[in-house]
DNA sequence: TAACTAATTGACCGGCCGACCAGTTTATTG
DNA sequence: CAATAAACTGGTCGGCCGGTCAATTAGTTA
């Protein structure tokens, strides 16, 4: 008497493979680096063969690649959207864009922590690609600039920046953070650099 | 005719050697993080044997530990001469104290790598050392709050993670920054982030 | 100087690494 | 229903990995 096996799938489906197979590695990936991954992890994770990895992907490096062009893509679809619902340039919709980033970061640690590997690499396509979402981000407050919301005596693009790598590291480290002594919630964090961002980005008249 | 090797050292010095090995893992642990650097190249770099560094440190782990506690020796050392050299808790005190660490971090990359690589590895150490310095910081800014030099809704922990982690992630990811269109130098940022910053925290009166 | 300790070496180990390949199974197509 | 391409498997390869060990050499001490 022969026992069925009830794992085998019946059918084939390369594009389910294939995205199981990135799936398993964008998580192990995100948790160890690169170089600290092997194949082997991957094909047990994903259930398929070392040798099916190799089929679809080709090399470790291509699929280093592909997990890091999918973070990029949740990144960039997020970020897009924002910038395009944001269309009047006053104080209030530079708050909101900053809390809509943090938030997107909170719930998406993996991004997070992927580009952080891909920093430490040297890689450099994870700014190649956000390049032209700052540049329009910058523009935005040059707008608010000429209208009077903001201080002119600041590069628009260090104001896009120090509120990126503020969200973007808080994040990066924050199990290094989370061990000081009377530091805050997430939230509490947010607010109070809020206070300070906003507050310190209006024109000053001493 | 028999040549006499150059290179090997006629005596014996078990500090140095000990010293030129940490230096070496050192360095190529900052360029690769822990995952990606073998023995064998260690061993290359420092001019010995793999045994030896195994007779001296024990294990590739204790290496990489060691590594990582030579770099918060220099970071705590720059640290709490700062903290002490600046008794009176004024504004002008906390820009020095900015620009100091700022100016730390830019000399130091090694440290700021291999702080990253740390943080990335969920490593928690770094985040236990420097929590002291942390609080000194934080307890500076509420003296100043009281002497109403600075806003006082704002938690003073807060104030220390903002231009830490400002300060710090733009070296971490400074390769990445760069590619953006219109940012400036090194101290062009540390000026505008100043602006906000110095501005941002004081008394709000509208 | 003899005995002992520590520094240093080179050879070697089992195990895992990424990659490859020959062969089998499934789906597509003409 | 062939024929062809693509999906998928198991086995295997050379090479590198961290670590160990026995032997040699150089300082130290009795």
């Amino acid at each position: 008497m022969k026992v069925q096996s009830t794992t085998a799938p019946v059918t084939r489906d390369p594009d389910l493979t294939r995205s199981r197979i990135l799936e398993a590695a964008f998580a192990l990936f995100v948790e160890k680096g690169f170089a600290d991954v092997a194949m082997r992890e991957i094909a047990e994770r994903s259930g398929v063969t070392k040798s099916l990895i190799h089929h679809h992907f080709g090399s470790k490096e291509a699929l280093w690649k592909a997990s890091k062009e999918s973070a990029f893509e949740l990144y960039a679809e997020n970020q897009r959207r924002d910038l395009m619902e944001a269309e009047p340039s006053n104080g209030d919709l530079l708050r909101r864009g900053v809390i809509s980033y943090f938030h997107f970061l909170k719930s998406h640690p993996e991004v997070v922590r992927l580009f952080a590997w891909a920093h430490l690499e040297r890689d450099e396509c994870v700014g190649e690609n956000d390049s032209e979402l700052v540049r329009l981000g910058a523009e935005r407050i040059r707008e608010g600039q000429k209208a009077g919301v903001f201080r002119t005596d600041i590069n628009p693009v260090h104001v896009i920046a120090t509120f990126v790598i503020t969200c973007t590291h808080w994040f990066e480290a924050h199990s290094h953070h989370s061990q000081w002594k009377g530091i805050g919630s997430d939230e509490e964090f947010l607010d109070d650099f809020l206070k300070i961002f906003m507050d310190g980005l209006k024109p000053q008249t001493p």
